[in-house]
DNA sequence: ACCGGAAGTGTCAGTGACTGTCGATTCTTG
DNA sequence: CAAGAATCGACAGTCACTGACACTTCCGGT
């Protein structure tokens, strides 16, 4: 069993208690338990128990920094990051993932350390999109103003998700309809 | 000695140590110690050792809250957050509580679980201040519009925030630079 | 076949943030 | 002054997380 198999096994063990018995109920060597391994060895797969949930975040991000830096150059930055969020958009459109996602947040909404530790991943995720969208526009961008256009355009992809958790709403309509709404003047 | 007295002594002491030896390597012990209180009776006065380093903030969020609270109703969402922002330029104007804020934000920033809870503090100041936006706007406004729109004049304030901490910019005019840069179209 | 190290694991002990409980003290109020 | 409320310290317990150590397994080289 590869390290990758090993941890997605854990991940899927705990997901599942988490739903069953709630977040903070659910203790370490409970998951540990199931997964069948001492709690020392949970944490040589996970440095924490937060992590368990938001490991798909992380590759998630990737993904989006990946996408932005792939943007045509002449692209103003905030079309380019509207099309970095597609993966997001796409996801959202498969009913089994969007359920699977939906019951993710419903975990880390239930508890206050977890919903901390989800925000400093997203925090994370947009200083990765900050540095590629400055890499991509050269020497002329302010970084002030790079940082605060990816703030704001996660603010949307942020705004946009909770309705479409609540009431199946469309998503990708409503995160279009966001951005338009949010969009700067100074993007041309 | 009342309730808030007593808080603000037990503040008082542990930043001294948070900035002496670092936050996580100051325990509640300690700081319980040097005010002269039982670990349990620290616990009375915060509900974590977090909330100690994070109490200003959440006053300042309530005069955030109510300054928006108090613009004019004729006034742009835009303009009514960049108004509601003033007690923060005002703040950073005077360079001792500069000083004083900064030494904060580098405590913020040492810890990684401090600073999780810092981004969970500023994410229930949003829910407040969106509320009060959507409170004037009436009926007309798009809820997830003002959720995105806060959270963007948000992602201003704090990109605006980190090269005032760093070099001694000047905080007022950079703010206005970045939230001018921001200024969604649909704000006339 | 034998030996060497590298990698993965369990066990144990310890730290530190928090929480419940309980008995004692102090403070308030009639 | 007495009864009740608020406050506190002391103690024990839970849980996330960490360091140390010993053990097994699985290698490639000899």
């Amino acid at each position: 069993m590869s390290r990758r198999a090993v941890q997605s096994n854990i991940a899927r063990t705990a997901e599942a208690l988490f739903v069953a018995k709630g977040f903070e109920e659910t203790t370490v060597d409970e998951i540990a338990a199931a997964v069948g391994m001492s709690q020392r060895s949970f944490f040589r797969y996970f440095p924490s128990k937060d992590e368990v949930v938001l490991d798909s975040l992380a590759r998630l991000g990737e993904e989006l920094a990946a996408r932005l830096a792939a943007r045509p150059p002449g692209e103003s930055e905030w079309d380019s990051l509207r099309r970095a969020f597609d993966p997001v958009v796409e996801r959202f459109g498969d009913p089994v993932s969007r359920e699977h996602d939906a019951a993710i947040q419903r975990i880390i909404d239930g508890s206050p350390r977890l919903f901390a530790s989800y925000l400093r991943r997203l925090e994370h995720l947009q200083r990765d999109l900050t540095e590629a969208l400055l890499v991509r526009a050269g020497a002329g961008a302010d970084p002030v103003v790079m940082r605060a256009m990816v703030g704001g355009a996660f603010a949307c992809l942020h705004a946009s998700a909770f309705p479409t958790f609540e009431a199946s709403d469309e998503f990708g309509p409503c995160l279009d309809r966001t951005m338009a709404a949010l969009r700067p003047v100074a993007a041309r």
